[in-house]
DNA sequence: AGCACGCCGACT
DNA sequence: GTCGGCGTGCTC
């Protein structure tokens, strides 16, 4: 019996002799973590097959050890880890990678050399194994693997378990320690115990470097064993009444959908999927008999979970995509907002998990229940609950007529009540391609990335502008005159969040200011208490904490979402508007909207209080255009150092594919929107249509030589940056 | 994904 | 004459 290991690297499974060592047949091995050598060292895979009999043209390796008594997932998980993997067109150990992050724990790895064997073969270097067991570290894993492979290496391997640690004061700092590390010292000593140096240093208040010499003193260490995870404080909730459990759910308001859920979970043990961890914390406290499972825990926590399901009885699980494999006894699945991006996986496979969970529910043969907001035009083919949603306050600023830029006369009076009143403000900027971009105005010149074909980003830190590149990094200082003209006449302007932000000191001067984006989060501890101020932000404010006093939502250039060579992005928008909503548990804040098409159907659907509308039309432009929907769509996408290469590359792909394609399912190729990358040039090929044509054309794919060649299964965003 | 092996430019 | 670029190919 031969095992099929499959390892989180971009390949199909390997063929491993069975570990001589383990008492377990190799025909019961399906499922098992299992320690191998590959090149030389050894990684953890998966056993995803087992196949009869000898192999033919190269000698086969011997897998080293299980790393567990039990296996970690089932016939019916790898099942559909191989069926996701096709779909996903890559191979099963690129999948693997994504979805289980967590596969491969450090090991404790010991070695010595077989009792038996005569201590003279061991290598220079090699000669205290000879003297018993042996901590691998430290040895040259070739010479290793060169025993391994001659079958006179003995070894011991296993989970490296790491306690949880925290820190803890150990002794009395003498009188002449400095005021800071005495701070520091007490608070640890009244908060009784710390996660990390840089939760002390928080929570005392000082720097980090302040810890750091308390434990090189000594005066505070680390000891075993003490963290508890951090569990919410359980809430009650009264299930909603559901007239049926419907497969679809939409509108109403969060609260309303979550109570739903748990009409929902009464029916019986589902997993449920969620976009973010920020999300799945507002679900956590309802749910506390719930199993948890995301990428902020612990790897402890998170081992903790899997032996509990692995050990059996059926319960509920609030997960990310990375319990999507987790070995539940499940009787649905339900996904939460299953249009949210963040569903993307970022690694190499590209799935989109929402998909992911439609295979997993058929291949566990359970139910599968979308439950938003706004459900996808993917998941309207559903019989659907509708929850009336909340009804917007929608305030249209038509900027044909309005004055002033970016701040219209009329939002700066909407902000002024806002002020009036002691309460609170946001102020979204679309930021995507649209903020503040360094542009000479005698001749035009823009200050472009090197490595990327974008416009830098102007920022400004006190009296300096700098010049950053928000998708690989790269930074420069803003130059004084423009290097093309030499012209002094700079326009650094968008409606970003930093000109956004010096707008609203100029008409604004009292009215107090915070900073929301994915890199910079000011301190909101004021607003949380109640006080009067703006956060200004990109969507990243979406998934912060609630506002306890918002009053008014202000987009000043509505139409930036709108803005994209994207066919989802009014559909993008559309949802966001019902997002800002309901972003307040129970108020309507005011919804103010800067734009030059009021007439847009998004707003429609607002006023009317209804998304039915926007979405049939929305659907039915789709099926005219033949996207999805009403079609199956896969990006190939070529990327290469050199321009010619990854074009030539393309060209050639496109040849080949045309006269297998019908007419209107090869689209492109075309730069990528972003046509240079990390110093790649990237081209794309769009295929669309039927999913059966897809699969075929797929399915024989010409080689592309000379670049590399990656598929999108699912592609959601057709401008692929990296920032809100 | 890594990593080794293999052919063509600037240098201790 | 070497060091080193990354193009190509392989990993059980």
């Amino acid at each position: 019996m031969l095992l099929k290991v499959a390892l989180p690297l971009p390949l199909e499974p390997m063929t491993y002799l069975p570990p001589h060592a383990s008492p377990r047949p190799a025909a019961q091995a399906l499922g098992y973590r299992v320690v191998v050598p590959w090149r030389g060292e050894l990684r953890v895979g998966l056993v995803v097959g087992l196949e009869e009999g000898s192999h033919k043209s190269f000698a086969l390796r011997e897998a080293v050890a299980y790393l567990e008594p039990g296996p970690w997932l089932r016939p019916e998980d790898i099942g559909f880890l191989a069926q996701a993997a096709r779909d996903s067109f890559c191979p099963l150990g690129t999948l693997l990678a994504d979805l289980l992050p967590f596969l491969e724990p450090p090991l404790k790895h010991r070695v010595r050399l077989v009792p038996q064997a005569d201590p003279r073969v061991l290598p220079k270097g090699l000669e205290a194994l000879a003297q018993g067991w042996q901590e691998a570290r430290g040895f040259d894993p070739k010479l290793l693997d060169f025993l391994r492979e001659a079958g006179v290496l003995q070894e011991e391997v296993a989970e490296q378990r790491s306690a949880p640690q925290a820190l803890r004061v150990l002794q009395e700092p003498p009188e002449e320690l400095g005021e800071k590390a005495k701070v520091a010292w007490s608070a640890l000593r009244d908060l009784g115990q710390a996660e990390s140096m840089a939760a002390l240093a928080r929570a005392a208040g000082v720097g980090v470097g302040v810890v750091k010499g308390l434990l090189q003193k000594g005066y505070i260490g680390w000891v075993e064993g003490a963290t508890q995870p951090e569990v919410p404080p359980a809430r009650s909730l009264e299930p909603l009444p559901l007239p049926f459990l419907p497969l679809r759910l939409e509108g109403g308001r969060l609260g309303e959908r979550i109570r739903a859920l748990a009409t929902l979970l009464q029916e019986g043990p589902a997993l449920v999927l969620f976009p973010e961890v920020a999300l799945l914390k507002r679900f956590q406290p309802f749910f506390p008999q719930a199993l948890v499972f995301h990428g902020e825990m612990k790897p402890e926590e998170r081992r903790r979970v899997w032996e509990r399901v692995g050990a059996g009885g059926p319960a509920s699980a609030l997960c990310t995509y990375q319990g999507l494999l987790l070995p539940l006894r499940l009787r649905r699945i339900v996904v939460v907002e299953e249009a949210a991006e963040a569903y993307k996986l970022p690694g190499g496979s590209r799935a989109f998990v929402p998909r992911l969970a439609r295979l997993r529910a058929e291949c566990l043969g359970v139910s599968l229940h979308y439950w938003s907001a706004v459900n996808s035009l993917e998941a309207r083919a559903e019989p659907a609950l509708a929850l009336p949603p909340p009804a917007p306050r929608l305030h249209l600023l038509d900027l044909r007529q309005e004055r002033g830029w970016p701040l219209s006369g009329a939002a700066l009076a909407l902000l002024q009540q806002v002020q009036a009143k002691n309460r609170q403000a946001i102020v979204l900027s679309p930021r995507r391609g649209y903020s503040a971009v360094l542009r000479c105005k005698d001749c035009d010149w823009k200050a472009m990335c090197p490595n990327c074909a974008l416009p830098l980003r102007f920022h400004k830190s006190g009296r300096v502008g700098f010049l950053q590149c928000h998708q690989c990094g790269y930074e420069q200082k803003a130059p004084a005159l423009c290097p093309s003209c030499g012209s002094d006449v700079f326009d650094p302007r968008g409606p970003g969040v930093e000109w956004l932000w010096e707008a609203l000191a100029q008409h604004l001067p009292t009215l107090p200011r915070y900073r929301y984006t994915a890199e910079a989060k000011d301190d909101l501890a004021p607003l949380l208490a109640g006080a009067p101020g703006v956060l200004v932000g990109t969507t990243a404010i979406l998934r912060g904490p609630v506002l306890p006093e918002l009053a008014l939502v202000l987009l000043p250039f509505a139409d930036g979402f709108i803005l994209e060579a994207d066919f989802r992005a009014a559909e993008r928008y559309h949802r966001l508007l019902w997002q800002l909503a309901d972003l307040h548990p129970r108020r309507r804040p005011l919804l103010a909207l800067q734009t030059f098409e009021p007439g847009h159907p998004a707003h429609q659907a607002l006023q009317k209080a209804d998304p039915k509308g926007f979405l049939s039309l929305e659907r039915a432009q789709r099926q005219a255009l033949g996207y999805p929907p009403a079609s199956r769509m896969v990006k190939l996408e070529v990327a290469h150092p050199k321009e010619p290469v990854a074009r030539d590359a393309i060209l050639q792909l496109a040849e080949l594919l045309r006269p297998r394609a019908q007419p209107g399912e090869l689209l492109g190729p075309a730069p990528a929107p972003v046509a240079r990358l990390r110093g790649q040039y990237v081209f794309h090929l769009l295929l669309k249509g039927a999913e059966e044509r897809i699969q075929a054309l797929i399915a024989h794919l010409p080689p592309v030589r000379s670049a590399r060649l990656r598929i999108d299964p699912d592609p959601q965003r057709f401008v692929g940056l990296l920032e809100d």
